[in-house]
RNA sequence: GGCGAGGUAGCUCAGUUGGUAGAGCACACGGCUGAAAACCGUGGUGUCGUCGGUUCGAUUCCGACCCUCGCCA
């Protein structure tokens, strides 16, 4: 008897934590006990050129290094791939394991988002001058006459989304969707989503750890050919790649610690949000955390055959 | 050793003509719907180097001492 005859009827496994907190390594130990793939939900190793920077996995990953430097990337983009993977895993009758660290990209890989239309071409730049122009203030003003709505959930000073929501409003539409896909527990299919807790200290000293260990693996030439050509605005905003470009190699390292550290603080803030997500303890060996999420989804599958 | 500059938040520093203090960064918390490793909001966390003097009151003025940096020996 083997384990790839048992039904889970929870066709979607998602694994979230905090960056270095082991979820590649657990969704890897689950992909080799079931016929799984993985599919990552990580807004920078979408890019091809940075796989040290991106702490790119070593085995085959769905939506990673897709994207060349100099393309724009959007949850929109990522959004329909990402379905396209999980569906072509399930019809292949493999496991998904949507494993990732960026929270956006994961609620957009398991639910419907009903993302509101990509600005057209120029809107988004006319609205950034009219912005500018008359500041924040007078700005959000324009906006509350024209989408009440969109302008109470959004902050004068918030430049961007001020400027989205004319966009919107101008194309037809509202940035206010009409139902909140984002925080609500439903998903395309059934899906168990496994949260990595881990201490901050052992957190910190991971981070630390692997920042080096970048510089000892040739971050330094790989940063260096990568911003030879053209970096998309999007692909800019990679942690570490404008400290290795201007700052000496300490205190790169210092700065890529204190920016991945403030990148797992807003991870845990998603990891008190996402609905209907199970914590486990990540300190524990992957190996053990992927025979305890085996025996969570054959639990939950007797609950669904009920 | 002499001269000079300085010691204020975790860090870099501002300030108080005497009424116990505030910026940036860091940090914490919150928001977020086609840039999310992004973007925005809220919050001061303090023996004002130490001891003494003057004063109703000293972080501020005075004295001594300690420490740091620079220049000269």
């Amino acid at each position: 008897m083997t384990r790839e005859t048992t039904p889970t009827h929870l066709p979607v496994v998602a694994i979230f934590g905090a960056t270095a907190s082991g979820k590649s390594a657990v969704a890897e130990a689950l992909a080799a006990r079931i016929p799984a793939e993985i599919v990552s939900a990580d807004s920078m190793q979408v890019y091809r050129g940075l796989p040290i920077l991106t702490n790119q996995p070593e085995r085959p990953t769905r939506l990673v290094a897709i994207w060349p430097l100099d393309h724009e990337s959007s949850v929109g983009e990522y959004q329909r791939l990402a379905h396209e993977a999980i569906d072509d895993a399930l019809t292949a009758g493999r496991t998904p394991i949507v494993t990732g660290g960026t929270g956006l990209y994961l609620r957009a890989a398991l639910a419907d988002l009903r993302l509101p239309p990509a600005p057209t071409s120029g809107a988004r730049e006319r609205w950034e001058r009219v912005y500018d122009r008359l500041g924040p203030e007078r700005t959000h003003a324009a906006l509350a006459e024209r989408d009440p709505a969109a302008a109470a959930a959004v902050h004068p000073n918030d430049r961007r989304r001020v400027v989205r929501a004319l966009e919107l409003h101008a194309a037809g539409t509202s940035l206010r969707p009409e139902r909140d896909r984002l925080w609500a527990e439903e998903t395309r299919h059934p899906t168990a989503i496994f949260l990595l807790d881990v201490p901050r200290e052992v957190l910190t000293r991971r981070i630390e750890r692997r920042a080096r260990a970048m510089f000892d693996r040739g971050v330094e030439d790989e940063v260096r050919r990568a911003v030879e050509r053209r970096v998309s605005v999007t692909a800019r905003h990679v942690i570490g790649l404008a400290e290795v470009v201007g700052l000496p190699r300490e205190q790169a390292i210092e700065a890529i610690v204190r920016r991945t550290r403030q990148y797992a603080a807003y991870q845990r803030k998603w990891m008190r949000r996402i609905p209907g997500a199970i914590h486990v303890d990540g300190e524990r060996p992957p190996s053990e955390l992927a025979e305890d999420v085996l025996a969570t989804l054959s639990r939950r599958a007797v609950t669904a055959a009920r």
